[in-house]
DNA sequence: AACGCGATGGCAGCAAACTGCCATCGCCCG
DNA sequence: CGGGCGATGGCAGTTTGCTGCCATCGCGTT
């Protein structure tokens, strides 16, 4: 494969075989997009990734993972997640599905996976400059407004369930608490008790505080 | 060129003469990021799409733009803004650069140029499934959380003077405008007005709303 | 069927927010 | 200096928001 070359490839055994050279020595950065960390693990690139955060005062060395809300769906993948996350990568969480899995190392190799197939999963890997670069810009576009991982966990990100939501919802509107309980078909004492229960779980003491709060988070999605 | 290539071309006028065939056509969507709107231009494409644009009664086919803030620095830009979206383009600001300029046409082609370069630019197109899907996806997950141009046409952001945004860090840090009043050194009835006066501008019917919104528009940074 | 528990709804008391009114102050201009 | 005007501050009346209390209801379990 020549320097600005593409190559296709189907499986990984075939892509290791093929292109397995381009993924080893990652000296600066590892930046992925995937669903969730499940979807695909090539080994050698992973083997050197490890090693490589393993060498915590390695000074420089950047992982940055942007997944999709998927990735949150359980315990197991949180823990995951979590430990991940201890090992220096940093995770941010897309408010899209991501589908496809993109992989680039140090802004000079990138493979990407088509989605999941029941026999041979296709591979495109690339180093041409024009390619990389331009989606290495797509991804910071995508991580500069993903959310932080990091502020999830610690407990910065609530979970809302549909009562919230829709409480939050009404909130939003700026009616009186009269009006948007009755336009939900609560008693006022009941709308206002689920606004109480969203303002503690928000952690607001005002209500221009919790709005502060859902407005930054982008809650309201 | 067959399904599966990727042909990477120097120039504009050796990328018509190779690939201006697929630009032609566009039935359901064209896609753009790129650094402003005069980056660059593709002439067959360009014409192809205002002509769909100019039929506003065509249902379904729509034209998203993802351009960085420079797209916004001089009045002229912003004009050139509002006339792409007067005829039914959709506009959104990322929060970063976008040095490349990608397009994607009915999710099935795709064109990537290179920097801007002294002599010819640099131009990769393709309609590998994998690589147009993955870029795609990034572009969603970028799209999804930029900022939407018809909401600051539309006066939708408001200025805030210092008073203004004094009063509003008071209001984020949750306390009653009694403590807030006399941290600030006002009288109640001052603060109050103040905070009137804010949620006037913040076009807001409730604290919430206020909040709300100067989350969303980030105005408290 | 009876019981327990969580959620709902009505009411009351209180706190917080909203705003009009009027006096006062500070600043600027003639 | 006097007058005009905008901003400030105190007060009062009103509205909205907050929450405890208690009765009732609905659902699940034994």
């Amino acid at each position: 494969m020549t320097a600005d070359q593409v190559l296709t490839v189907r499986g990984d055994a075939e892509l290791i075989a093929r292109a397995g050279h381009l993924f080893t020595g990652a000296k600066h950065e590892f930046v992925c997009a995937a669903r969730d960390l499940n979807t695909w693990s090539l080994p050698s690139a992973r083997q050197s990734i490890s090693s490589k955060m393993l060498a915590a005062s390695e000074v420089g060395f950047a992982v940055n993972k942007l997944l999709s809300p998927v990735a949150l769906t359980d315990e197991a993948a949180r823990l995951h997640l979590r430990q991940v996350m201890s090992k220096g990568a940093r995770v941010r969480i897309s408010s899209t599905q991501l589908p496809y899995e993109t992989i680039i190392i140090d802004r000079r190799v990138m493979i990407l996976a088509g989605r999941d197939a029941p026999v041979q999963r296709e591979f495109t890997v690339t180093t041409s400059p024009t390619l990389v670069g331009g989606v290495y810009a797509l991804f910071q576009a995508a991580w500069a407004t993903a959310t932080d991982l990091a502020a999830y966990f610690h407990g910065d990100v609530p979970h809302l369930d549909a009562d919230s939501l829709t409480v939050l919802r009404a909130l939003g509107a700026g009616h009186t608490d009269e009006t948007a309980a009755r336009q939900l078909g609560l008693s006022l004492r009941t709308y206002r008790r689920r606004v109480a229960e969203l303002m503690a779980k928000l952690e607001a003491d005002s209500r221009f505080q919790a709005g502060l709060r859902v407005g930054e988070l982008r809650l309201n999605e």
